[in-house]
DNA sequence: TCATTAAATTGTT
DNA sequence: AACAATTTAATGA
């Protein structure tokens, strides 16, 4: 048995809610959670994928390490996010590192069951399309980016990935985020995440505040350039 | 409720 | 990376 919290957070999910009333039981049947404190491992590559996992609340860093050991962040996992569909249907094991940012709350759909859904719910594989769809463009997005290897444009880009609708539909237009959290995901200095900020809520584009920053313009955010 | 202190975050060099 | 300034949270009167 799951929290309230928990069964209320996947009852709400966008492909739940597209689901029929026998396949949200089997969900809310097979669903368990998990309490990963800061720092603590969610997932990590070359693992056996058990689960389709959910954040219900916290942040999560995506990352991959190169065998020389460098680290590579990709993004952060905000509330409302959804993964590991990509390894489930690739290669059964995860093929990056998922590491708690913060006290992170965690659902976690059996991968049985997933693929059951998969199986029988046109909606639910209507939704993953849509899920993938939009990680690749922000995937295209952020490699451009890393190209043209000006860090505020970098911050800009992983911001707006944070605040995704799509991918990330409990986010409103706030996240509590200190710079320095900012910094780790868009793999730039502190000091370059606060001058980006400045440039940026100059702009118009987002509001920064104590731990925190508002989003004004998503859609600005996204085509920011330096 | 207010004042004091510690901790976290931010701004600057 | 180090330091100072600022904001928040916690504590106790």
């Amino acid at each position: 048995m799951v929290s309230t919290t928990t069964l209320d957070f996947v009852l709400d999910a966008p492909w739940c809610r597209a689901l029929t009333s026998e396949q949200a039981a089997r969900v809310r049947l097979d669903l368990r959670e998990r309490h990963v404190n800061k720092g603590g491992s969610i997932c990590h590559v070359g693992a056996q994928v058990q689960y389709w996992k959910g954040v219900v609340a916290g942040l999560v860093k995506m990352s991959v390490v190169s065998p020389g050991g460098r680290m590579s962040t990709f993004t952060g996992l905000a509330p409302g996010a959804w993964f590991g569909e990509g390894p489930v249907l690739r290669s059964d094991t995860w093929d990056f590192d998922g590491v708690a940012m913060r006290d992170t709350h965690i659902a976690m759909l059996p991968r049985t069951t997933f693929q059951w859904l998969l199986d029988g719910s046109l909606p639910f594989n209507r939704y993953i399309v849509t899920q993938l769809s939009e990680r690749l463009a922000q995937c295209f997005s952020v490699i451009e980016a890393e190209r043209l290897e000006v860090a505020e444009t970098r911050v800009a880009r992983c911001l707006a990935w944070l605040f995704n609708p799509v991918l990330y539909p409990g986010v409103g237009s706030r996240i509590e985020l200190s710079q320095q959290e900012i910094g780790y995901l868009a793999g730039v200095s502190r000091q370059r995440v606060n001058r980006a900020l400045r440039i940026m809520e100059e702009a118009g584009l987002l509001d920064v505040s104590y731990g925190a920053v508002v989003v004004r313009d998503l859609a600005g955010l996204q085509h920011f350039r330096a």
